[in-house]
DNA sequence: TTATGCCTCACGGAAAACGGGGTATACCAC
DNA sequence: GTGGTATACCCCGTTTTCCGTGAGGCATAA
């Protein structure tokens, strides 16, 4: 009979003994390895993937040293065969986006009942890909969010801009720093004001946070 | 043989899963009740609690309805004589600060090795409170930070400013809206500049938010 | 080829922010 | 009762933001 492997990537020690003990007592699965950040798993697939070939990665999305994002994106890139399923407990559409545009194989959250676990793994091995509802959710309402349909309609100078002024720089410094003058710089702080809808310099930080430009 | 009745909250299935399965081997303690929420286990104390006292209340903090922070000061507030546990993947320092000031028995982050757990309730049944040594950094750390430090230093009539600043109100806005001379919110601002050692707006902005004070 | 969008720069004027002072009351603690 | 702090207010001068408008170059897509 055959038995898939599987490898499962999370940090979180607890959440890794729940997910072994829910997949324990299925036979029809080996758990070949577990680690606690992408590093690993990335280096033992470029080892062993070759001679002995993995059905499927389990990948929690925040990890130190590789997180799951750039997991998933390492297997996709050389080693295509190799399934990815994201667990995770984040649900915001821009990650879910450049996962998905990577090629990854499902996403379920970390509050799913097993049974819908199972049924993701199930799918994926089966050659489906597996969405659990609310991140279908999130994921159109991110698409069709005013926000980001606002930050697609930036230019990248645009962006450039908003993030220094979020920086706390004044006109005049961003200008030294992009070696433009002064007046573009007005114009560009203008032209944000306007599309973004915002009344002032406070409104643009509070934007450039909330679209992840700049920390804190 | 004495066997601890204990009860965990936590909205992720999978993790209630490991939770549940590290402690399936040991008779000293039964779990005699999960739940997703605060809301449930806060009913069952209330109303069961007088016959058949629970010892350890082992909660996650985010959650819906009723958050483990609520439950944690229900529970201290109405059922003193009840344990808690807090194992959770948040570790901000205010978080940390609210649960100990509302005399929670222990923290463990999620990412802990089970032997740490199973060490932290052994404690906290023993009478004793156990904090991680990651949690004790965080909060010391959060202590004696700038950012505490700085907000503490700040007055009620400060914060309020701050607070419409980071919400775009002009200068006049808010001492419309304060019943203030505008003189006075001027004043107000450049202690806030100074006193938070930020350059502009967008530094109060970004401020405001890292202290919650506005959304996003 | 026209059109569209982006990037760049500019002028002018009103409004607001910034920086550095100062005054005054009240309350609380030492 | 002196010092510290929170509160509230004021003046002045400079800088920056905010807003409208316009315009040239450049790439690319219709």
């Amino acid at each position: 009979m055959k038995s898939y492997k599987i490898i499962i990537a999370d940090d979180h020690k607890m959440f890794l003994d729940g997910l072994l003990s829910i997949l324990k007592g299925k036979p029809e699965y080996t758990i070949i390895l577990t680690a606690n950040t992408g590093k690993n798993i990335a280096k033992y697939l470029d080892i062993n993937n070759a001679d002995e070939p993995v059905d499927l990665v389990i990948t929690d999305v925040n990890m130190p040293d590789m997180n799951g994002i750039e997991l998933n994106k390492h297997i996709k890139t050389y080693h295509k065969k190799v399934k990815t399923l994201v667990v995770s407990m984040l649900h915001d559409a821009q990650t879910i986006q450049t996962l998905t545009q990577d090629q990854v194989d499902g996403y379920v959250p970390k509050n799913a009942e097993k049974e819908e676990l199972l049924k993701a793994i199930e799918s994926i091995l089966n050659g489906d890909k597996y969405f659990s509802q609310s991140i279908k959710d999130v994921y159109l309402k991110g698409m069709f969010s005013n926000e980001q349909n606002l930050m697609n309609s930036l230019s990248k100078r645009e962006r450039e801009v908003l993030k220094l002024i979020a920086q706390e720089l004044t006109t005049q410094e961003i200008a030294d720093e992009l070696f433009l003058s002064k007046h573009t710089i007005e114009s560009y702080r203008k032209n944000l004001i306007s599309k973004l809808e915002v009344r002032n310099l406070a409104g643009l930080t509070k934007y450039a946070i909330k679209m992840g430009l700049v920390e804190d």
